[in-house]
DNA sequence: AACACGAGAGTTTTT
DNA sequence: CTCTCGTGTT
């Protein structure tokens, strides 16, 4: 980069802090960065916010400001904290820390908002009020409990269905409050609250906690404990934040205690790096508010802006600005780029879903074959998990390799999760939870009615199953006896084995195994099961979990923050014993089951694997390929017909596909179909309104000649142009023949798969006209199909939604 | 304990 | 349409 560098980079060394190197500007780290990422890295000690568009270096500029800081001798490895939202992102930072520079990357705290808040608990386990071996539940876990919970009081699962209990619950976690701080305005809420309250006694008894409660219970240790907070503060020289604009209100209030505010005393400065346009996980809590309570309740003085961007060409980066520019609420930013314009963004038209998913795969032969495009570097992107079928049926018939992420993970397969209850068990026995899952598990003759008696039984006794087993008698409490039997032996005979030892015993003392060799189909899951022994094999040697049980925390010894908590001087000093962070010991397997808990693995193609890449827009974001697909860009799609009658609904659904866009380093393709298989029923869509608000000079709006498709006036455009496929976009997008009698209908009218009628419908309602409906009220027509008696138009009622109605029966009038 | 049937739901997701 | 879940039957 020829950028300029700041004029005089002594200078700006001297203002930062006493520590500055002087000859920090001479150092390789800092070389390659252009003007504004330079700036960022050698920021000074201060609080910051780093706005970093899509493919700005955002990581780059992270890690960099970190092996700066250490290379600088600002800040000892032990006084930073970086934290991320994934396992992926916190294992890139450390991978490329290590690159730069010699470093024990675990000396630093740097790891997921739950992964941070897992090590701190276990390290105050005692003052948090949990025990030391307190497992983690995660969402599949959380909700069996509701349910068991649920049924335990006689919930009426049709008023209050478990999920939303469970949905009840997190939102409560995630804005910190417990059960006696949700404001109870109605019935339902009473009883949400009860059931909040009942839950938290039910996972304290069994010694386990959900991803929420990691969350709320540092922050609340942090907020309620000076002793801990003041060490943590003095500890922390620098925090670090990755997509700040996807923290939650609890997140962003942990931050605050663990840096706190200017006047709190605080010495940290945090480095928030985010970016408002790619805030695409509202719907999960996220605030992109924070960015803007951030930079007023920390009185940020700096704030930087990349927006120069690596990635991609400008027809590309055109689109991408031109689109969001119509977001109202932005911090505002434009990317720029140095590459040349590129190709232009090509738009199709299908006339079917089926048709779309043929057209791509032959696309994509050629994208191949003919212009030397790397599969792998070729992603088809969706707004829906269920478009991706018709995608995969068109490849998979054209023997074309794909990959499609998302769905189960490894952590998360049934059989891996029966084994981990096992250890889980053995770990923690009053893990009610797991004693469920695999009481009976494989089958061993207990019923649902011993179970029922077990569980009366512990409710009456106030203990675990566990414990509670033996109280019982007959039959089915021998079998309950020789089950726990079992559990306890297990613990005993792995006691001083290895982690893959441990593993393999228990796979074979519980029969699983044995159970899924007997069954026709459990090839995989036996695969699967001697793959969570390779699992274990690889985190034992990775995570350096030899033998012997390791001091979780192993950063805070070599901190300066710790030596002085061991040393001698500081009036906190009397609370040592209470965290002594050296005492925690994990054992390998109880490290392995967080870690199993934590990372449920990953859900990506397996590097190597020469296969398009087929996943959500949510799931694209922080990739990028040399070709993207966005598929089925349609009103009601995308915008996702749930998310387009709010204001924040479609503004966060631009940002969505904002940042589809941005995947693309060289081509991009926008596709969207007239008609598509939904729920059963075919849907005529109108085409996204999102198309319409890129700018046309980046556009080519190509179309592929289809069977049926002239129907639409195209063939005439087809010829006029000399080709099948029109060169012309003004031609083609706009000078279609006036059909219907809006100018919208011209622009939107679907052509059904029935012969089109040539003349207008006697009926005279077409798409885009409002129309009145005696039972739903007004709305406005989205389609027409058929004609005479057969005709049926599709009717987007607010309050009602989306309907199909028969003319010839609904009375609707044009309004 | 395995299987079969019907009801119901079907944006996006990480930890 | 297609998958999941829960209930009921053998």
């Amino acid at each position: 980069m020829t950028h300029g560098l700041p004029s005089d980079l002594s200078t700006i060394n001297r203002m930062m802090s006493p520590f500055s190197d002087p000859t920090a500007h001479t150092s390789p780290l800092l070389a390659q960065l252009n003007h504004e990422q330079h700036r960022a890295v050698a920021l000074p000690a201060e609080h910051a916010l780093i706005l970093a568009g899509a493919g700005s270096g955002k990581t780059r500029v992270l890690t960099t400001r970190i092996a700066w800081l250490l290379q600088t001798s600002q800040v000892s490895p032990g006084g930073i904290l970086a934290v991320t939202f994934t396992n992926k992102a916190a294992k890139e930072m450390k991978l490329r820390l290590q690159s730069m520079l010699p470093v024990n990357v675990n000396a630093m705290w740097i790891g997921t908002f739950h992964g941070l808040c897992n090590r701190f608990l276990r390290a105050h386990y005692q003052l948090a009020g949990l025990p030391q071996t307190f497992q983690i539940l995660d969402t599949q876990d959380q909700l069996s409990a509701v349910k068991r919970l649920c049924k335990q009081f006689n919930v009426d699962e049709d008023r209050f269905p478990p999920k939303q209990v469970q949905y009840f619950i997190s939102g409560c976690k995630e804005d910190g409050q417990r059960p006696g701080d949700v404001p109870v305005r109605d019935d339902e809420t009473r009883r949400k609250v009860e059931l909040y309250q009942l839950y938290e006694e039910q996972c304290l008894r069994e010694g386990v906690v959900d991803f929420g409660e990691l969350m709320l219970r540092s922050y609340e240790l942090l907020r309620d404990n000076v002793h801990v907070r003041e060490h943590y503060r003095r500890r922390f020289r620098h925090i670090l934040v990755d997509e700040f604009q996807d923290t939650n209100k609890l997140q962003y209030a942990w931050l605050k205690q663990l840096a706190g505010l200017p006047g709190e005393g605080g010495e940290c400065a945090i480095l928030a790096v985010g970016d408002d346009d790619q805030s695409i996980y509202a719907f999960r809590g996220a605030r992109v508010g924070n960015m803007a309570d951030f930079v007023r309740e920390f009185q940020v003085k700096h704030q930087i802006k990349l927006e120069q961007n690596y990635r991609s060409f400008s027809n590309i980066l055109d689109s991408a600005n031109h689109l969001i520019s119509h977001n109202k609420t932005r911090l505002g930013k434009t990317l720029r780029t140095d590459q040349g314009a590129g190709e232009p963004v090509r738009v199709v038209e299908s006339p079917s879903d089926f048709a779309e998913a043929q057209w791509l795969v032959d696309e994509l032969r050629q994208l191949v074959k003919l212009d030397g495009f790397e599969r792998k570097e070729v992603a088809l992107l969706y707004r829906s998990n269920a478009q991706s079928r018709v995608l995969e049926t068109a490849l998979f018939n054209a023997g074309f390799p794909y990959r499609v992420y998302g769905g189960l993970r490894f952590f998360e397969r049934a059989e891996i999760k029966h084994a981990l209850a096992y250890l889980r068990l053995m770990e923690n026995p009053n893990d009610d939870t797991s004693f469920l899952r695999v009481v009976n598990f494989p089958p061993r003759g207990i019923g649902a009615r011993s179970i029922e008696q077990l569980q009366d039984a512990a409710r009456a006794a106030g203990c675990s199953l566990h414990d509670a087993v033996s109280a019982t008698t007959g039959k089915a409490g021998a079998n309950l006896a020789a089950f726990v039997a079992m559990v306890d032996v297990l613990r005993e005979q792995t006691e001083g084995l290895t982690l893959r030892e441990i593993i393999d015993l228990v796979l074979d003392k519980t029969g699983l195994v044995n159970h899924y060799r007997a069954e026709k189909e459990g090839a995989d899951r036996v695969e699967n099961l001697e793959e969570l022994v390779n699992a274990a094999e690889s985190f034992v040697t990775q995570e350096g979990f030899g033998r012997s049980a390791v001091a979780m925390p192993q950063a805070l010894s070599q901190s300066p923050a710790s030596q002085g908590l061991s040393g001698s001087g500081s009036a906190d000093l009397g609370t040592i014993d209470e965290f002594s962070e050296d005492g925690v010991i994990m054992s390998p397997l109880a490290a392995f089951l967080t870690h199993a808990s934590l990372e449920a693995g990953d859900n990506q193609a397996q590097a190597g694997e020469d296969a398009v890449q087929l996943m959500t827009v949510h799931a694209s974001k922080g990739l990028e390929f040399d070709a993207v697909f966005i598929t089925g860009l349609e009103e009601g799609l995308f915008p996702h017909e749930n998310s387009m009658n709010d204001f924040d609904g479609l503004e966060e659904e631009r940002r969505l596909m904002y940042v589809a866009i941005t995947r693309a380093r060289k081509r991009l393709y926008l596709s969207h179909s007239q008609t598509r298989m939904l729920h059963g029923q075919t849907r005529y869509n109108l085409k996204s309104r999102f198309l319409d608000e890129l700018p046309e000079a980046c556009l080519k709006w190509v179309t592929p000649k289809t069977a049926g498709f002239s129907n639409l006036g195209n063939a005439a455009g087809s010829s006029a142009s000399g080709g099948a496929w029109p060169q012309t976009p003004a031609f083609n997008r706009h000078a279609r023949p006036a059909w219907g009698q809006s100018s919208l209908s011209t622009e939107t009218y679907k052509s059904p798969p029935v012969p089109v009628q040539k003349a207008a419908p006697e009926h005279g309602i077409s798409a885009g006209k409002q129309v009145f409906h005696t039972k739903f009220g007004e709305g406005k027509v989205l389609a027409v199909e058929g004609a005479g008696a057969d005709a049926r138009a599709q009717v987007n009622f607010p309050r009602h939604g989306v309907k199909w109605l028969a003319l010839s029966v609904a009375k609707l009038t044009l309004v």
